[in-house]
DNA sequence: GCCAACGTTGGC
DNA sequence: GCCAACGTTGGC
């Protein structure tokens, strides 16, 4: 019986590949992550339905920028026995994967991104994880509650 | 660009 | 298994 629906967040620093070009593209391999406990997510946990908080690291302002949801369960990440791939690792290998990819499809793109001070300064946000200090993980689950408080602020006329 | 926090590696 | 050195992340 499949478990019921869960919420994550993602970074993604948009130099390297924004909101924008999710749209664009409408789906995309969550290719490069090389974090244990975030592959753990992606392997383990993530299934097709999923809601991501598609987040801007690294950027003005850095924030959530849109939604996405996941399209395709994990398998393993080819990039990581490609040699010469920027993701290359050379102890994967297609017989024993050591990192793992999902694919996610465009949702929305907000029309602003909800910024970190935003959430910080939003009481019923309390516990997200990426408000933590010190939170570096690339994926991470995200409560519901917090899901849909952050999506219907993204939705909300900037200001 | 700085640097604090964190994860990983590898010598012992 | 400890832990110092090193690399990376990511806000500022």
């Amino acid at each position: 019986m499949p478990s019921r629906k869960r919420c994550w967040l993602m970074k993604s620093e948009p130099s390297e590949f924004s909101i924008g070009d999710l749209q664009r593209l409408g789906r995309t391999r969550w290719e490069g992550v090389r974090n244990y406990q975030a592959r753990n997510f992606m392997r383990d946990d993530m299934q097709v339905g999923d809601d991501v908080l598609f987040y801007h690291s690294s950027a003005d302002p850095t924030g959530v920028a849109g939604l996405a949801r996941v399209s395709q369960a994990a398998c393993p990440d080819p990039s990581s026995w490609t040699p010469g791939d920027p993701y290359f690792d050379a102890r994967s290998t297609p017989e024993r994967p050591r990192w793992w990819v999902v694919e996610i499809e465009f949702v929305e793109a907000f029309p602003r991104v909800v910024s970190l001070a935003e959430l910080r300064a939003m009481p019923t946000l309390a516990g997200l994880q990426v408000l933590k200090p010190g939170q570096r993980l690339s994926v991470q689950p995200v409560d519901r509650s917090h899901y849909r408080i952050i999506a219907r602020r993204g939705r909300s006329a900037p200001g």
